[in-house]
DNA sequence: CTCATTTTATGAACCGGATTCAAAATCGCT
DNA sequence: AGCGATTTTGAATCCGGTTCATAAAATGAG
């Protein structure tokens, strides 16, 4: 009846509430920080109200996680339907990428914590399952741009599974986000621009794959033609006055 | 005076002695379980002992991972003074560090952790100086590597930074041991054998960035007898009766 | 509308484990 | 041996996640 769609939805409603306020003290105080009963309190609920929604902590965490994915899955999207060729689409999700980080520095922040055995260990096997699920539709947008390139012969797999060809370009902006968020690291070697340098490796990493058309990695004009074109047509909302992809 | 040197000698093999506590602790039962009076009582020491070492659990953490780095730079010095081609000494980094990851599987569990904001920030200054300069060498050893390769004309930086050539390597690599441990996330896209996938990846890399002389990334007889050889005459003594890179 | 019953919210109490620190033991020296 | 200085000890403290007995609210039958 309708009187259990209203309960639901106040439901829903509040795990939103929930998960904001704890996104919010993320951002603020850091993720070392965050109190499940500041969390509750700064709702105006009581610290046992919390958990009905979530089992633990870290369950918590996950499910922030997942919401924030879900944005990430967005900028995905876009480039599966971009009208470009596939090789300007499958290196445009690195740079949406790297505009989601601006936007959302505290997800990859997250993500690598949420990873972790520590975490993902301690949080509910719901909760898990939850973020993989909302993680899968990534995996779908590549698949399709994979799919689009071998059907216009910009890429031959060569017989291996499609997905297996972006898992460079996957593993190294994982990577990547890991490296800018270890203070100190890239200091260490004295390495500027990180995601400009992944960039660059991706674009050689595409090459190398035989993905066509093929682009100079170190031509740096075209490159920051490319971005700045992906940025205009596929991220103009994100990137208003000024964005670019340093820091 | 010698009191004094013996005093040394004795608190740093304490350290040891806690060190290699702790590190067992974790390869039994997990990161998750590492409590520090369970380290104290092990070594038969009180806990406030094992404080006088670590300032914190996070700190005992780094402690550790730095141990542990200091094994993988034995790894990639072998590879410095291999007498080969530079494009095989440099993929020998990747196959040496899938090897390590097979001798201390718990070593890119427990990096992952480290370099989270969560661990990092908790731990002393001192310490996480120490992991840096612990962690300098394999910068160190790359560059050396980059440098031969640049002399023998095998790779043209085109006036990039040398290091900045194999960081696309170095984050593929780091992201892969990151996804292999995010249980589940593989099984997803049904992706197998990682870090065959890896290693293939890498190789398109390489070509990518022109490094010479260029291999078929598809080439699976090709490179079934790279990793073979790189075994046998790198590292036969980590590699006895059957190792193999795959699981 | 009332009252019994079920469901949900509350927050103080509980608990595990990291960290501290006052007291005890040991050391180094004369 | 004796006496300050240094080190070790482990019980006490502290912190914050989690639980659960109690209170409050919602439900629904009469």
């Amino acid at each position: 009846m309708a009187t259990q769609d209203r309960k639901e939805r106040q439901l829903a409603e509040r795990e939103q509430l929930f998960l904001s306020a704890a996104r919010e003290q993320i951002c603020q105080d850091g993720l070392l920080s965050l109190q499940m009963a500041k969390v509750a309190r700064a709702c105006d609920y009581a610290t046992g109200t919390l958990y009905q929604h979530f089992a633990s902590k870290e369950d918590l965490l996950v499910a922030i996680c997942s919401e924030l994915v879900d944005k990430r899955v967005e900028i995905f999207n876009r480039l599966v339907t971009w009208n470009a060729p596939t090789r300007e689409r499958i290196f445009g999700i690195a740079v949406g990428d790297i505009i989601f980080a601006h936007h959302y520095p505290e997800h990859f922040r997250l993500a690598q914590f949420v990873f972790t055995e520590v975490v993902w260990q301690a949080a509910s096997a719901k909760r898990r399952q939850q973020l993989l699920e909302t993680s899968k539709p990534m995996g779908d947008a590549v698949q399709r741009i994979i799919e689009d390139a071998v059907a216009a012969g910009d890429l031959d797999p060569h017989g291996r599974p499609l997905l297996e060809m972006t898992l460079g370009q996957w593993t190294m902006t994982l990577g990547m986000h890991n490296l800018v968020h270890a203070e100190g690291v890239l200091e260490l070697y004295n390495l500027r621009d990180p995601y400009r340098m992944l960039l660059r490796q991706l674009n050689a990493l595409l090459n190398g794959l035989g993905w066509q058309p093929q682009q100079d990695p170190f031509d740096e004009q075209a490159l920051e033609a490319l971005v700045q074109r992906i940025q205009r047509n596929v991220f103009a909302d994100l990137c208003e006055n000024g964005c670019n992809d340093k820091q």
